[in-house]
DNA sequence: TTTCATACTTACTAATTAGTAAGTAAGTTG
DNA sequence: CAACTTACTTACTAATTAGTAAGTATGAAA
């Protein structure tokens, strides 16, 4: 077993510059568009390196999706987001698909693992669909009061709304790849006239 | 050189099969989640035979985004489905998509691929993003004259709404792969409380 | 100082991949 | 009937894949 505390060192270490490497390459290229020989090419390493960390890919996966879970707790849980308004809320999470459309028009990690979610490990299904679960339960809540103080507007339930609006980002950034930007930022300015009161 | 004509023999040719088997496995396990020698032991076939009719994986899923090209115009020119009401030609593209959904929940074209778009080859990508500019063309007009006729209601301009009403359906499928038919049926329902007047 | 853990490298295996070249059986055409 | 085409099979290559086992250098702890 394996060291999980936190390094304090200047540089990264090696377990964090896979993951990092990774989650680089997953969200740029797909979960299948990489391999341990690239990671370990990238980072100067020899590929049996990689499998001290993670042993196998579904390892490797699984940590990446368990990583971008506790991230949304953490930025959820944030006082510079939690006691925003709504209508701040939103724009908050409107700014992290931004930044993902800026970084070289990465995906989501959901939007990254939705068509070939069949062929992934049974753990990192687990955690991609607490990642989702999670994610929508918190735009509901802030949905549902965003309406109640009249910053929000729509029809149906926030719970509803929640899981539309979500969906459509997470298709917005796949679109723009296909594309380019225009398609998101088009999208992005639909749901701000609908939703924004 | 292969004959390129239509045949009418009763049974399918091996052509035709290898492009629905890959089709079906495209939508359901994603583009990388299957091989020449999949696609062969499934159809009583050696890999060889596979490389005959589509020389190159390359070949075969540039035919399989071409085939879905032709199906759109096809669809789309149809008279039952172009001399239709507006709000009816939305529920036409409802059905597609609830189609694929009830197909062991498969994903659109454009989802199965849109990940790992820069992992396809050019023809591939080319086709696809002709693909998803006429669909969305196609959404646009009905919106249009949908809203004009006070058969549906948005605000917006008619393009933009398509883009974002087509990124969420694509989305909805990729929902429902990852947990169930819930979430698409949610968003299904909310679309249609927020476009049929 | 010996013992141990960490973080690797070297060297390997077994499986799978796309793709090719050459051969062949069956039918079609001149 | 001879030549040709179609639709394959057999047999192969070269590359890449995930994964393992054993060895090693470094530093910390007992």
């Amino acid at each position: 077993m394996t060291a999980q505390v936190p390094t304090n060192t200047l540089v990264l270490d090696t377990r964090t510059r896979i993951l990092d490497l990774a989650e680089g390459l997953l969200l740029e290229r797909g979960f299948n568009a990489f391999s341990y020989q690239h990671l370990a090419k990238a980072l100067g390493v020899k590929p049996a390196a990689i499998h001290y960390h993670y042993p196998s890919k579904d390892d490797l996966g699984t940590a990446l999706v368990a990583r971008q879970l506790r991230r949304l707790r953490k930025w959820r849980d944030l006082p510079r987001v939690a006691e925003l308004p709504p209508s701040e809320q939103l724009e908050s999470l409107f700014a992290v698909y931004d930044t993902h459309l800026g970084q070289d028009r990465r995906v989501c990690l959901f939007g990254a693992l939705a068509a070939d979610f069949r062929t992934l490990p049974a753990p990192m299904q687990a955690e991609l669909r607490t990642f989702n679960r999670e994610l929508t339960e918190w735009l509901a809540q802030v949905l549902a009061v965003g309406r109640a103080t009249g910053a929000l507007r729509f029809v149906g339930s926030p719970a509803a709304k929640a899981v539309q609006v979500l969906t459509t980002l997470a298709g917005a950034l796949q679109v723009a790849r296909v594309h380019d930007e225009i398609p998101f930022q088009v999208i992005m300015g639909q749901l701000r006239l609908e939703l924004l009161a």
